[in-house]
DNA sequence: CTCCTGCTAG
DNA sequence: CTAGCGGGAG
């Protein structure tokens, strides 16, 4: 039996090459063992994941509490109310999440088609995984992150989720997932991860969301790692 | 000033 | 490929 060995795998102290596959499980027990579990995604219903996967793209999160909040306080935060709202008073309601005419006008969108293809939203994700990600796909505003929080979150597809702080954390290792920030950066390091990870719904779940601890707080535009749980394993080490 | 759990139109 | 969207926090 070969063991391949590849230019960026680690190695453990005797030498021997760690496969790639192995240092995303350490990566996950690591970030475990720090922040412990996360309970991801904040969210009291399937809709309140599907409106906030929508209204935090390029948003930091407390902004987008703010606007589900003010959904909430205006009793609009169901499917009904979304749809059928003045467009204006929407924009109004998730002002504090940015770019809200374009969030308010694909919200009401992505609500209709969804609401008039099925009876809800558990239906409307039920089946295969790559089909039900297609159907997202197709609805204005969702792209490959939106739609994979929906599936993991919203549903219950064991699929990974790829985000700016996954990519950073990806290239600051590195992971084998492309060296330069590209096009298809998001599918190379979703394919590295599925591939590293067998798939399971609370694991991807939990993993995604330590990511984002680690990212908000750590592994930054500008690392801090001092405080990184990673630090011993990262290439970085500023 | 930069950054935030992106996506789309041009 | 880039520009545009946008308010809130540090």
């Amino acid at each position: 039996m070969v063991t391949k060995r590849s230019s960026s795998g680690a190695r453990t102290t005797a030498g021997r090459a760690i496969p790639d596959p192995a240092v995303a499980l350490a990566i996950f027990r690591d970030l475990f063992g720090a922040y412990g579990p996360r309970h991801w995604w904040p969210a009291q219903s399937d809709f309140e994941v599907l409106v906030g996967a929508i209204l935090t793209q390029n948003t930091a999160w407390t902004n987008v509490e703010r606007a589900i909040a003010n959904l909430r306080d205006a009793s609009a935060l169901d499917p009904q109310s979304i749809a059928t709202m003045p467009r204006a008073r929407l924009e109004v309601l998730i002002r504090p999440s940015g770019y809200f005419r374009q969030k308010a006008k694909r919200l009401q969108q992505v609500v209709r088609a969804i609401y008039s293809s099925a009876p809800d939203l558990q239906q409307f994700l039920r089946g295969d995984t790559e089909q039900v990600r297609q159907k997202l796909l197709a609805l204005p505003g969702i792209g490959p992150e939106t739609a994979d929080s929906i599936l993991l979150y919203a549903g219950t597809h064991p699929t990974f989720v790829v985000d700016a702080y996954t990519l950073r954390l990806a290239q600051r290792f590195p992971l084998p997932v492309g060296a330069a920030p590209g096009r298809d950066d998001y599918h190379r390091a979703k394919a590295y991860f599925e591939g590293a990870i067998a798939a399971d719904l609370q694991l991807y779940r939990e993993f995604h969301a330590l990511i984002v601890e680690l990212g908000k707080g750590t592994c930054r535009p500008k690392p801090k790692c001092e405080r990184c749980p990673l630090q011993q394993r990262c290439a970085q080490k500023l």
